[in-house]
DNA sequence: TTGTAATGTGAGTAATTGCTCAGGTTTTGG
DNA sequence: CCAAAACCTGAGCAATTACTCACATTACAA
């Protein structure tokens, strides 16, 4: 539980227990009544915690939501990570791995979709450009790896710009499907087709 | 200039130039100081106008960012159907209407693309969603109708399914592009491997 | 010219919010 | 058992902000 968000590392299970208490207040302020609602007052007593407590451990608001979009960037690029490794452990074929990762990532956005969603309509992402900035340094150099591993199976490019552009084009659509159309995440259909353009646009 | 964030249509040049000092007191106030800073009282006073009559035109700061944002994606969207346009009146190939519209699009990022930074870093979207939602509704059938008028290079796909996922495919890429790698936007190399996966996903 | 509609002014108010601080309670280690 | 460290409390202050309103000015049309 240690993050540049936090003011002071909590050391007893009271206080661990203090912080997790706020930061579920604060997704749950967030989910259910948006950004405009949050204030450290606010969050504070929905987490059943006096105002100078809060103030112990978070700097102000921001640091509040950016606790919470951290753990949940770092349970999204685990899953991400986790399927990679998969498909060189399990030996796969490049039209098996493909499935295999586009599936991880809409499972990844299936799981708290509303945190999804109000986190990337709700807060202002000023705050949060580091973060996805560093989300995107690490998984690009793994994605442009494992690109390059496989010659046989891909068609000759810069991993490095393949990698940008995948990760990137996988963004956007999973972004605006949980914005606008969150029942065609479940569907093979979107899936399917996603696959397809990945395939199409690696293979020799 | 009638829109849904203008609470009253000003009648005489005078108060037309008033609302059009506010807009761009706006943009000029999020581009250089942030959302933050946009509160109806300096962005009055960059204006030149006094509170009272900013609140003649706007019910509050978020119909300021509303029009702003209106007119910016109105802008981009005048753009697109143009390019789009082009490739029927120009009878283009695919292979050249594809670059066409590829090269259209980062052009039109490149405009303002502090505006765009600006607009989707600092103020906080849920206001915005409904004209992005807006945009796609409108931008998505015209691309399908596009890839359905050319059943002879285009192969057998979803016209709906393919332009959903090519435009927000694409927003993906030039959002990110644009938020952390502006120069790659003047590159040929991102146009050009933007090209690829379209192409490669579109041929037969 | 003159009445009226359109436009503009800005001091002032009510409400909100971030944050502090002086002092209490609980836990820990010896 | 005791002192120190960790933790918690919440009333309240200072600052900010959205927004109003009573009144002044300007434009226009008859």
């Amino acid at each position: 539980m240690n993050s540049p968000h936090l003011l002071k590392q909590p050391a007893q299970e009271r206080s661990r227990q203090t912080v997790e208490a706020l930061i579920e207040a604060t997704e749950l302020v967030l989910v259910e009544e948006g950004w405009d609602k949050i204030t450290t007052n606010h969050v504070a007593e929905r987490a059943g915690v006096s105002i100078g407590t809060l103030y112990q451990y978070f700097a102000n608001k921001e640091a509040l939501v950016g606790l919470l979009l951290e753990q949940y960037l770092e349970e999204q690029f685990a899953e991400l990570a986790t399927r990679l490794a998969d498909t060189v452990s399990f030996d796969m074929t490049l039209e098996e791995a493909v499935p295999h990762i586009i599936h991880a990532m809409l499972e990844a956005k299936m799981v708290r979709p509303e945190l999804s969603r109000a986190l990337f309509t709700q807060a202002p992402s000023y705050g949060h450009i580091e973060l996805l900035d560093a989300w995107n340094t690490q998984a690009e150099p793994m994605v442009a790896a494992a690109l390059a591993a496989r010659p046989d199976e891909v068609r000759d490019l810069d991993p490095d710009m393949a990698a940008y552009l995948l990760n990137n084009a996988m963004h956007g659509i999973i972004h605006a499907t949980v914005m606008s159309r969150p029942d065609l995440l479940e569907s093979d259909a979107l899936a399917d087709e996603i696959c397809e353009l990945v395939l199409r646009y690696l293979r020799a």
